[in-house]
DNA sequence: TCTTGGTTTGACCAGTTGGTCAAATCAACG
DNA sequence: CGTTGATTTGACCAACTGGTCAAACCAAGA
């Protein structure tokens, strides 16, 4: 059903879609304006209200279909894997998505600072169920001894914060290492500093 | 000269800014109005157009009072200090200023997350040379077998990732955490982390 | 070719935005 | 008290905002 589109409307609403990323996550919802967003996906602006009836819903779209690809990397977490080789492939994983989609890593960014009023019952919902229940196999892993006993819940969020500051931060990052991709250290960095909290 | 201020003009002045705080950390410079800024410092927006030419100005006064608080704790790191402590001080100083202050590193993100527009030749500038300055002195006590060899700029980019997270997502890990405070479990961890690391 | 339904647009609207200005109000000092 | 300069405000403005709508345009099948 929802796959009749036409050739035309998947062009336009992807391209909008995509201008509405590239806007809304440089100036938020509030700072973003449909003129600009219907300049960058190349429409005019009731023709983008053609494809979408609101601003809201523009941004929502592009949220809903954020989350899913941002929630998979740590739901792929292996309990019956190598727990220090899972932790580090989970972390190695979510900086390639910052690497690989910066975009979606500063609308999550965005929506967050404002107080994450469009996802808020997510957050406290299946968010944290699924990390409550990645942390509780970390912790597994630390009483039998695989893994230094650390708290599950903040490694994650170390985890977050440091491949997330490589997309978000992406303009101070540049500004400080010059000329030096940022990527490749950080990679090296992070596989060094898990290895060593991590090993008994 | 500068300090030709009334009682009412401090009065105001500081009510203006700290409203200011209050909203452009919260929607970012394009997101935040004036009325909005205005209602919240409880003074007419004409009122407040009395005091500030204009809302960048601000804007402007808030990031300059801002870099200078933000770029203290680094600058405080002291080579001739004992290395670990040294590093391990910097990242606690750093975790206590989202504590206290997280409408200005919220402020501080937004900026950054914008692209830096007003602050991009001090990220260049002041800050890159701070940092290379800094990053030498770790990489010093690295070569001595002091703490462990280490990219300096990504163990410091690590401590800013980690310590501004629980400000600028402060509702993300709170919608984790639940019921548990942030900041006690943080500080915890940020020991154990860097402490391992850097053990050489 | 004509028709039909999807597509695009110019003109428009009401509400909001940053900012101005002259007039009114206030505080304090002589 | 009266005066003077700082402070506050209501009324206003042009530009911009999200959104509407009828009319025009266009592609493609009959």
């Amino acid at each position: 059903m929802t796959k009749t589109l036409t050739r035309i409307q998947q062009r336009n609403r992807s391209a909008i879609l995509d201008a509405g990323l590239e806007v809304f996550s440089q100036y938020g919802f509030r700072g973003s304006t449909l003129d600009q967003i219907a300049e960058a996906a190349g429409l005019s602006k009731p023709n983008l209200l053609y494809y979408f009836p609101s601003k809201e819903a523009v941004h929502t779209a592009l949220l809903e279909r954020l989350l899913e690809n941002w929630l998979a990397p740590l739901q792929a977490l292996d309990p019956t894997g190598d727990p220090i080789q899972e932790i580090l492939g989970y972390a190695q994983r979510k900086l390639a998505l910052s690497r690989d989609y910066p975009r979606e890593s500063r609308l999550f960014a965005n929506e967050i600072l404002q107080g994450a009023p469009r996802i808020h019952n997510i957050l406290r919902g299946d968010l944290k169920t699924m990390v409550d229940d990645k942390a509780a196999i970390i912790s597994g892993w630390a009483e039998e001894g695989q893994i230094a006993d650390i708290d599950p819940h903040h490694l994650i969020f170390s985890i977050w914060a440091f491949t997330q500051h490589y997309a978000d931060f992406d303009v101070q990052v540049r500004a400080v290492l010059g000329d030096k991709p940022p990527y490749d250290g950080a990679a090296v960095f992070l596989e060094t500093l898990y290895e060593k909290l991590l090993t008994p």
